[in-house]
DNA sequence: GTCTATATAATGATAGAC
DNA sequence: GTCTATCATTATATAGAC
């Protein structure tokens, strides 16, 4: 069929391209999940030809991988923010707790369990972000409800994220059984622990 | 090709030839994930023609549905035993972090946010499992670290479980930052809660 | 740089022989 | 009840025109 059906060609930055591609990938893993993530549905989002996705992304391990990649800086950057504003703790949970953030994380983790290409880039940042996290987030911990030799840093960033990622998960699944206690608790506790450290 | 490389014809009882259709592709969602449950892999995995796949579970979702109540069934089994135990809330901390079973789990949980047809199926079950384990997990609480207002059992159950699935979800993934100290303090905290309710 | 066209492989699902 | 053969669809990836 040598119908004239295409669309124009457009110059376009690379960049420009290059950023469609990813914020597709984006979209499609968010509304549609990983296995949403093919070249044809990629550029269909993006508006573009299939082609030239793997112009970019020759495989789309590598397409996947630079989502991932950029995905990360972001969050770093978000990351930065948060550690950085006034109350670190309540930020870091709000952020945790952002849908779209979490969701997207939850795709990547299970992603990570089937392309071993992710797998390492996953992992490696998940151990960084949460050293990380650990670390500045440590002198917010005003008054711990526990002792801090029991409930290092570390423990509080593995249950914030461990219940938030949760909470999000399983809201996108439609269970919601036990939430609006769960939320009530983890504010309970946040605002104790942000208390001055007198209480 | 009509070269007689076929297998030959065994007759089987249905029952067993669906359990083994169903063990095949469970086998498959832990070891490549659920993406990996295709009606060639099934049946290859399984040993059968891959007709006989649709014979039995005449779509993909037909199939999945199935293998999903034929795990509910048995995690309810499952749960019974662990709830009728001696030390309930110690044994249903060891059932969660069971990594096969909390695997399977977390499969099925990604697959419910992106097939509708198991979406309800699954958030059915997960709100009557949190209800179940909280009331029966309730009497074995004597010992709770927070007030009962604050942190009723829904919350210790919703909790349990999240800790579970992430330490799961991340030991697939490679990722074990944070995971031993939040395992001895899950230890810590139970081993409190199960105490006499006296200290 | 962008598009169309196509080679190749894998998928879900069905028809029919045994 | 079980298997083989096959269709229609969709996937990844590449080649080449514009």
């Amino acid at each position: 069929m040598s119908e004239t059906s295409g669309a124009k060609r457009i110059r376009r930055d690379p960049e420009v391209a290059k950023a469609l591609i990813l914020d597709a990938t984006e979209t499609l893993m968010l509304e549609e999940g990983y296995a949403a993530v093919t070249t044809r549905a990629v550029a269909k989002q993006a508006g573009l030809a299939p082609g030239l996705v793997h112009y970019y992304y020759p495989s789309t391990d590598d397409l996947l991988v630079a989502a991932y990649r950029r995905t990360t800086q972001r969050n770093l950057e978000s990351l930065t923010a948060v550690l950085s504003s006034e109350d670190p703790l309540q930020a870091f949970w709000r952020f945790q707790t952002d849908t779209p953030h979490m969701a997207l994380a939850v795709e990547y983790m299970a992603l990570a369990n089937h392309r071993k290409a992710i797998k390492a880039e996953i992992a490696r940042y998940a151990d960084y972000a949460r050293d990380l996290q650990a670390e500045a987030l440590a002198p917010a911990i005003r008054n711990a409800p526990l002792d801090h030799e029991i409930c290092p840093p570390v423990c509080v960033t593995t249950l914030l994220v461990s219940v938030a990622r949760t909470l999000v998960m399983e809201e996108q699944a439609g269970i919601s059984r036990g939430h609006a206690e769960t939320r009530a608790l983890v504010r309970w506790l946040l605002d104790r622990m942000t208390a001055p450290a007198d209480a």
